[in-house]
DNA sequence: TTGAAAGCGCTAACAC
DNA sequence: GTGTTAGCGCTTTCAA
C-alpha cells in the first residue's frame, strides 16, 4: 500500500479511500486516476487481515460441523451457508469435528482466535443437542439442530410438514390406505413425520390406524424387511421414513411381482440424489432442506432475518414429484 | 495481551514469550506462573490475525471447489483436506465456485487477499483442467484434476491400478469370461479404469476380447440398459464403471431371474457408501480415495510430502469387498 | 531474565 | 481534497 501510494505521489490514506471506495472521501479524479494506475501497476492487494485488525471487526463465519463426510448431506449445508455467507462479503472457515468433544472445543477456540464474526455449529441429522460450552462466547446459530430451553437461535426441517406434504401427495393421488414405515430411531424425524402422516389423515377425513404403521431401520435393510407386512395390510400406497427404506421396499416389492405406482404407489423422504432420481421408477419423495439451513443459518447469524421469538426457524420440506405414485 | 500483563506485572513482550512457549526464551517460573494465571483469569485468547500480521506468514489454506455440494465425494475431499491441514495447524477456508469462472477468480482473489499459505484447487471428479490464471499468484496444488504439462503439482486417483484391482477381484474368483460396462464420457476414468481391466487380463493370460467391453451412460440407466447385451454376451462377471452402473444392472439381472453373485458376479467402482453398502447383495467395488485426496494435497502444499518429478501424485484406490462377487 | 520499541498493513480522526 | 498520525494485537530484535 505504501508503495503504491509512493508511485501514484499521494499518501496511504488517499489510497485507502480509493481502494475502498470510502462514501464520504473527496478525492481528485487525477489522484484517483493515478492511484488506480498504481494499484493495476503492482498488482496491489489489499490485506484483508490487516484490515481486519485495524477494524476490529472480521468477515468470517466459523462452520463446525460434526461430520462433514459422512453424508452428502453435510455437504450442502456448507454449500448454502458458503453461498450466502459469500454474498454478503463474508468467508466460510470450515471443522470437522467427528463429533468428538475435545475436537469440537479445539475448533471452536480456533474460530474465536481467528475474530470469527460468529459460528454456525451444525450436524448432519436434525436432532437435540448439548450446547458445548465455549459456543457461548460469541454468536452462535445451531443448524439441523437445536438445543433444550431455545438457548441459541436454531434452524431446523419441518419434518411435521414435510410429512404432511408426502401424505399429501398420496391423498391427492386418492389413496386412501396408506402405510408409514417409520425409523425406530428417537428423532425429531420420528415423531414430526408421524405427526404430519396423521395431520394431513385427519385433514382427508381418514382415521389414523396404528396398525398401518411400520418401524424399521432407517435404511435399504428396513424397508425390505417391512416388506411382506406392508403387502398384509393391504395398503395401496406407502410413505416411507427415508429414500433409502424406499429402496429397500423397492427391491420387496419387486420380489413380490408388484409393480411400482400401479400396484403401490411408494414416497420417499429426504431427496437423496444418487438414489431417488434414479431408481426404476424415479422417486417421489420430499427433500429435505439442506442448502437452505445453511443459507438460513448465516442470514439468521448476520441478523439479516429475525429469529422467531421461540423455537428453531422451520425450513420447510418441499416434495419433489418422480413416477413412483 | 496488554491487560494480561498488567495483571501478572510483566510486559508483553513476556507474555507473547510465555503463551508462544517460545524456545529460546529464559522466563522465570514466578513470571511464568504469573502470566499463565493472568491468562485463566482473563480468558485472554490469542488473536491469530495480529499474529498473522505481525508474523508476515499465515495459517489459512484455501480450497477452492467446483461442486461442493453436488456429489456426496466434493465432502470428503473437504474432510481430508480439513483433518490434514488441523493436524499442522491450519485452518481450511472454503469457497465453491459452480464451476463459473468469474466466481473462480473472486474466490482466489479473496484467497489470496487472506494471505493464505497456498490453494488448493479441486473438482469432484477427475478431469483436465485449464488453470485459472489467478492461482499463478500463489502455491497451488490440484486435487482430484490436473492441468495440461504438468505446470502445477497435482494429486488423483491411480485409475489405472483401481481398474485393475477390480478385474484381478474378479479373477480370484475364477472367472475368465469377464465384461467390463464402460462410460461413454471421455475422461481419465473411462481410459484408465479401461487399461487397468486390460493390464489386469493380460497378466492373468487372458486375451483382450474387444467384444466384452459395453459403453453406458454412466448411471443407473446406462448399468440397467446394458443388461441384455451383458447377458449375450455370456460373461460371467461384468466390472462396472461405477457404483450406479452397477446397480443399474442390477435391477436388469434381476429381472432377468439371475441371482448375484451365484449366476454373474459384479464389480463395482467409487464405493459410493449409500450405495455400495446396500444393494442385495451388498456391493464389491474399488474406493474413490477423496478424503486421501484431500489429505494428500495438503501434504503436498505444505511440502511435507515431495511431489512426483514428472505427472500427478497418484493415490490408489483400495478394493473394498462385500457380497457380489 | 525481562522490557522497550519498532513494525506488520491498514483504517479513521483530524488537521491542513 | 489530501496528508499525518495514532492505533489494531502481536512478534521480535536489542538493550538492560
Amino acid at each position: 500500500m505504501r508503495d503504491v501510494a509512493k508511485i501514484a505521489g499521494v499518501s496511504v490514506a488517499t489510497v485507502s479511500h480509493v481502494v475502498n471506495d470510502k462514501a464520504g472521501a473527496r478525492i481528485g479524479d487525477d489522484a484517483r486516476r493515478r492511484v488506480q494506475e498504481a494499484v493495476a501497476e503492482l498488482g496491489y492487494r489489499p490485506n484483508a487481515l490487516a484490515k481486519t485488525l485495524s477494524q476490529g471487526t472480521s468477515r468470517f463465519i466459523g462452520l463446525v460441523a460434526d461430520a462433514i463426510a459422512t453424508t452428502p448431506f453435510a455437504g450442502q449445508i456448507i454449500h448454502g451457508a458458503q453461498d450466502e455467507a459469500w454474498k454478503h462479503g463474508y468467508v466460510l472457515l470450515v471443522a470437522n469435528t467427528d463429533g468428538n468433544a475435545a475436537a469440537e472445543n479445539e475448533a471452536i477456540a480456533m474460530m474465536l482466535e481467528h475474530q470469527v464474526h460468529g459460528i454456525l455449529y451444525s450436524t448432519w441429522y436434525h436432532r437435540e443437542i448439548q450446547v458445548p460450552e465455549a459456543l457461548h462466547q460469541t454468536d452462535t446459530v445451531l443448524v439441523d439442530c437445536f438445543a433444550a430451553g431455545n438457548v441459541l437461535p436454531a434452524v431446523v426441517p419441518d419434518e411435521e410438514q414435510g410429512g404432511r406434504t408426502a401424505t399429501e401427495e398420496l391423498l391427492a393421488a386418492s389413496h386412501r390406505r396408506i402405510a408409514f414405515i417409520n425409523t425406530t430411531t428417537p428423532s425429531p424425524a420420528q415423531t414430526g413425520r408421524l405427526a404430519g402422516y396423521r395431520a394431513a389423515l385427519a385433514a382427508a377425513g381418514i382415521e389414523f390406524d396404528e396398525s398401518l404403521v411400520f418401524p424399521a431401520a432407517p435404511e435399504q435393510e428396513g424397508g425390505y424387511a417391512a416388506t411382506s407386512a406392508i403387502l398384509d395390510s393391504k395398503a395401496t400406497a406407502v410413505f416411507c421414513h427415508n429414500d433409502r427404506v424406499a429402496m429397500g421396499l423397492y427391491d420387496g416389492l419387486r420380489e413380490h411381482g408388484l409393480r411400482i405406482p400401479e400396484d403401490i404407489a411408494v414416497m420417499g423422504f429426504d431427496n437423496q440424489d444418487v438414489i431417488a432420481a434414479h431408481l426404476r421408477p424415479t422417486l417421489s419423495t420430499v427433500a429435505l432442506p439442506h442448502y437452505e439451513l445453511g443459507a438460513a443459518g448465516v442470514r439468521l447469524l448476520l441478523g439479516l432475518e429475525p429469529a422467531p421469538e421461540s423455537g428453531p426457524k422451520l425450513i420447510a420440506c418441499p416434495p419433489v414429484l418422480r413416477h413412483s405414485i
